[in-house]
DNA sequence: ATACAATCTGTAGCTGCTACAGATTCAAGT
DNA sequence: ACTTGAATCTGTAGCAGCTACAGATTGTAT
């Protein structure tokens, strides 16, 4: 099959920013810190983006709002971009749901331990308050 | 009554950092923020602590570890400093234990998605995988 | 041709530390 | 008194993940 060559359409950086949900500064960070490849240029130099961009960024902005970090995104892109398989993906994501399970136990204990004190405050305008106590006590351990 | 001076111990950085468990950087870096008065000197310029210091950087550090922010410790030892009553720390309290609890719902929220995503994997070794299908995939919403 | 928007690079700020480097100073032992 | 070695000093840079400028240039529409 001789390459049919398609037509790509192609946008700057601003309509990238518009289609993905970013802020044109974080597609610039982004670049700056490899995840997204060096884009094409215009003669004066401005950025120029074809589908491939619009996909890519898309893929980070969701890894994102899930939480993943730049660098567990960059393994995940790096495998995508070679050979992965179901398995290896699966893997990276179950790590970080550990870490966001991790992080919500952490949360929720905090949150007993506030409403706890909370709950032993008499809310009224004196200055006696329990949390101020127990903010002052040594942390019994 | 006639003052009756009493004796303070007085403590270095080193040794406040291990009363407190703080690091020593840590401690300078409260002081820089404010958080931390500036303490006495000695002749060399090493800072020297009293009783007053010990307790004042503890219940800073209580009060990170129950995640409060470091403008929300400043508006807690303001109001300690001044006229504070329970009904004020306990407002700060309720408001810091909102932040929290949206914190748990979108870490919950990202929990659930990713778990679901996860279960329809086949975890196997092809490079057929719904969750690199999901990030690619436009956020429908 | 000209105006105005978009983009460019580079840097600094945010939070809460942590980790250096390179220069003192302190405390203990001899 | 002298000498180590540990502690402390100041100042700066780094981490994550952006965001927000400033000041210069380019793109586009009329």
């Amino acid at each position: 099959m001789i390459g049919a060559m398609q037509h790509q359409e192609l946008i700057g950086i601003g309509e990238l920013a518009k289609r993905t949900g970013s802020k044109v500064e974080t597609i610039r960070y982004y670049e700056h810190q490899g995840l997204l490849p060096e884009p094409m240029r215009t003669a004066g130099g401005h950025r120029v983006y074809d589908t491939d961009g619009v996909k890519r960024l898309t893929f980070i902005r969701r890894s994102r709002e899930l939480g993943f970090s730049i660098a567990e995104i960059e393994q995940l892109l790096t495998l995508v971009g070679h050979n992965y398989t179901c398995h290896d993906i699966r893997e990276i994501t179950m790590d970080h749901l550990e870490t966001i399970q991790r992080k919500i136990d952490d949360l929720q204990r905090l949150e007993r331990v506030l409403t706890e004190m909370a709950s032993q405050c008499s809310d009224d305008q004196t200055p006696e308050c329990p949390i101020i106590d127990a903010l002052y006590a040594q942390a019994e351990h």
